[in-house]
RNA sequence: GGCGCAGUAGCCAAGCGGUAAGGCGUGGGUCUGCAACACCCUGAUCACCGGUUCAAAUCCGGUCUGUGCCUCCA
């Protein structure tokens, strides 16, 4: 399994630090609104990607956390006149459900800045007394000349970041030993949430809640480190500078990064106007569709989001899951229980797909090759399938198509329903009436169950039904 | 100014040294009372110019175009 590691700029074999084992953190937003799509596809990548560690046996540790304390979170408490504490978990709950219908798997754990304060503080502390912070007047502030591998992960140097600030030195800010450095704890403004600290009554910076977050869920070393590529500077090279100085080991073995979503070939923002939550699109589209969507690019390249995209994405999607309602039907219609020879060779041919699906993902996750082999197993099954097939045969396809949406999390299995008792004689009266050549009747009838929501198929197993 | 990324059929998108996957769409056909589903057929020499090589979309150099980060940001 290879994957692309920000750190070398390059495909690497991944190797565990502990056999059998992924120990992974991705980096979660920040609650003071519903998530937009754009934050959509990191957590749709990254689930893809631990799904397919576990597909391939690894127990993962997955680890993702709420950014809970924050500027934009204040404002927005001010302005609804409610807590900080309230909004952001308001809009955590309205982030699971988000994540439950794009079928995002809940982390192993899911840590709340706040509530990891005591550590932070406890880092600060130690960062402090090994050389690499200093405190003024309440503020701690992170020597970043003192850490002589800052930069290895965007491949910047310092002094080149020097010159290109032009105006780093903000207000109050003048008290840094040097310009590149970086805040770890700041005090309370009035009226802002606040904890108690050996410098100030304050809260943490940004980035030392993921540094300890990650080691107290994981450990001071993990595999994988992961998140929105805008995150790569300057919020994981922190990151890597505290985690490093403070625990004196190598932080991550790999840093993944994702690209950035585009709207209509812009970059999504609230002036432009062209800014969705998953909420919105989650009106419009079953988020399966959206996930579906995202998948259909390589997570390291830029995706554009548009309606047509998502029509088209529509579509495909249909296709996969039409083959295997297609084998549900039949197999409740099959007349053959057990395999025959010839199918059982049919079936053997079926590893080619299989076969391609994990050589594209062991390829630094190339979902879009990988469903490119998904579409080749809806191919065999739509033309190999059929009434005369054995029930077990049909279940195989079925199985091992599920097995291998289930790694893109694409649901394709929908739970049985039940059919109303009035459908169901509204269907036989069609029946009824086709058989006597009444098509204009038939076609009201079916009319009439479409306006209802329910599409009928007649195919020559019989009248197949869906919900639109 | 510094550091990057990208340019493949109408659209989306793999491939990254051996003569172009897949999906959507289009057009034609099979099936079908019709529709839908499905199936068959239908499409590119890979931005441009040079170079390396027996061989390049794939490597190197240049040009053009688009775009990201360097500031909170997925």
């Amino acid at each position: 399994m290879k994957l692309y590691n920000t750190l070398s700029k390059r495909k690497e074999e991944f190797l565990p630090l502990e056999e059998g084992k992924v120990k992974m953190y991705v980096c979660g937003p920040t609650v003071y609104n519903y998530i937009h799509i754009g934050n959509a596809r990191p957590m749709i990548v990254f689930d893809t990607v631990r799904r397919y560690f576990e597909y391939k046996g690894y127990e993962v540790n997955f680890v993702s956390n709420f950014t809970d304390v924050d500027d934009k979170i204040i404002k927005k408490a001010i302005e609804e006149g409610v807590t900080a504490s309230e909004i952001s978990q308001r809009y955590i709950e309205e982030c699971k459900k988000d994540m439950k219908d794009m079928n995002v798997k809940p982390a192993t754990k899911h840590p709340l800045a706040t509530e990891e304060i005591c550590g932070m503080v406890d880092m600060i502390g130690t960062l402090i007394d090994k050389g690499y912070a200093y405190e003024k007047n309440g503020t701690v502030y992170y020597r970043t000349r003192k850490f002589k591998d800052y930069g290895k992960l965007s491949h910047k140097n310092l002094d080149d970041l020097q010159s290109g600030g032009r105006s780093l030195l903000v207000s109050g800010e003048d008290e840094k030993e040097d310009s590149l450095d970086f805040v770890l704890w700041k005090p309370k403004k009035e009226g802002e949430p606040a904890w108690e600290s050996p410098w100030s009554d304050g809260r943490p910076g940004w980035h030392i809640e993921c540094s300890e977050m990650s080691k107290k869920y994981l450990g001071e070393q993990i595999d994988i480190h992961a998140g929105g590529e805008d995150l790569v500077f300057p919020h994981h090279e922190n990151e890597i500078a505290q985690s490093e100085s403070a625990n004196g080991k190598e932080f991550a073995k790999y840093w993944m990064h994702n690209a950035f979503l585009n709207i209509d070939n812009r970059k999504m923002s609230k002036s432009l106007g062209n800014f969705f939550t998953v909420r919105e699109v989650g009106e419009k589209y079953d988020l399966q569709v959206l996930r579906f969507f995202m998948l259909s690019a390589h997570y390291r390249s830029p995706l554009n989001f548009s309606a047509e995209l998502m029509d088209a994405a529509k579509t495909g999607l249909d296709r996969i899951v039409t083959a295997a309602e297609n084998l549900k039907f039949l197999k409740n219609n099959a007349k053959v229980q057990n395999m025959t020879d010839a199918e059982k060779e049919a079936f053997g041919k079926t590893q080619e797909y299989v076969d391609g699906f994990e050589k594209a993902m062991d390829d630094d996750f190339n979902t879009a090759d990988a469903i490119s082999s998904v579409f080749e197993l809806v191919k065999y099954i739509n033309t190999t399938a059929n009434g005369e097939s054995s029930a077990e045969y049909l279940q195989s396809l079925l199985d091992l198509l599920v097995k291998l949406t289930d790694v893109l999390g694409i649901i394709v299995e929908k739970d049985e329903e039940i059919l109303a008792e009035d459908i169901e004689t509204l269907i036989e009266q069609r029946q009824e009436a086709r058989k006597s050549k009444n098509f204009a009747r038939a076609d009201e009838i079916r009319d009439e169950l479409l306006a209802k929501g329910i599409i009928l198929e007649d195919t020559r197993e019989g009248v197949k039904w869906k919900k639109a």
